[in-house]
DNA sequence: GAACTGCGTTCGTCAAGGCGAACGATCGGT
DNA sequence: ACCGATCGTTCGCCTTGACGAACGCAGTTC
């Protein structure tokens, strides 16, 4: 810990420059938005020091960028889940199997899942962790998800997004039904 | 900034707290694990502090998750997006139309972008900006897509993800075909 | 060419973070 | 009941981040 750990602060020093530039702004400017001293950022963007969370706050929200921009570059391999083939690394979501992949090599804070349902077929989730988004896009058939007081009437192509930390349902209405469903969790 | 700004660090209390529960290992396991003192991880877990970058970045790893989850809890608001109803909010992407939508509130982070092909049809796109992913469903058809290098062949209710910071293409390869887009962006 | 404005960097000071040690509290085992 | 282990918190010390002022540079303006 003390010493080395160069790995977040790089990471920080490129982000903190990349936004600045394409915000069109200058150090000085920046420094003024933020509240920050110009020489404390002027060290960041040098890639010197391990800067607070507040500063870093101050600065993504001076930038118009959600903080974790600043932390983390998503930086994916290429991948492809073929329909039916999602390995099953965890057999459930929710009381029902479920394909799964994790889109980052570390971290694991993505899952795919294939939802198949039979005609009229009703899937009840309960709820996630907290902070958990859910991501569906309906392949074929029709379809009624979301939070169980206000599910959406989905068809193909359709595409919802809901708090997985509520309590939540995937139905099929009329006809079988697929449809892909991107989680994000914490 | 001096003085005030508690809300990134309550933010980092609770998911610290909530992170380090989940995983079912104590205060003084955690510390040792991530090489930080119980003294400045109690002190944390109570919401006093401003801690660095660094500290937080080995408690992540140590927890085995995203740096972003600890700093920034995801409260989406439930959406739904129609085919072929998506808003024409950003007219273009990457020469044609897409529509979009941003799941987030504040800092706009994620667009949604409808696909309709003609059999053959080959689009191309440019880099985005580095960091940009993106996730690709097909609904309908059949499609060949990802990085130019290495497209993959991808059918009805197959998913893929690749980098959009590399030139790709979308190519339906028999008949019409219709897909979702899903793009994270820096 | 002198004065001026804005840029990004460097320097010295001060407050705050991170550390280890010691502390009381809570269990389990003999 | 005693002892040991582990838990999470509190206490001084030292390091380090953040600050403001001053600096050197470049491009304008008069």
């Amino acid at each position: 810990m003390r010493g080395s750990e160069t790995e977040a602060i790089e990471t920080i020093s490129i982000a903190l420059r990349h936004h600045r530039e394409r915000a069109g702004i200058s150090l000085s400017e920046l420094a003024k938005r933020a509240g920050v001293a110009k020489s404390t950022l002027s060290q960041l963007e040098s890639g010197e020091g391990n800067p607070g969370v507040e500063t870093l706050w101050a600065l993504a929200v001076a930038l118009n960028v959600p903080f974790s921009r600043l932390v983390e570059l998503p930086t994916p391999h290429t991948r492809v889940i073929r329909a039916g083939q999602a390995p099953r690394i965890r057999a459930e979501h929710s009381g029902f199997a479920a394909g799964l992949l994790s889109s980052c090599p570390a971290g694991a804070s993505r899952d795919i899942h294939e939802i198949a349902l039979d005609a009229g077929e009703l899937r009840r989730a309960e709820p996630h962790q907290p902070g958990t988004v859910e991501h569906l896009i309906v392949v074929s058939g029709s379809m009624r998800s979301g939070p169980v007081e206000e599910p959406a009437e989905l068809g193909p192509g359709d595409y919802t997004t809901f708090s997985g930390a509520v309590p939540h349902v995937y139905q099929a209405v009329n006809g079988p039904t697929t449809a892909v469903l991107i989680m994000e969790h914490s």
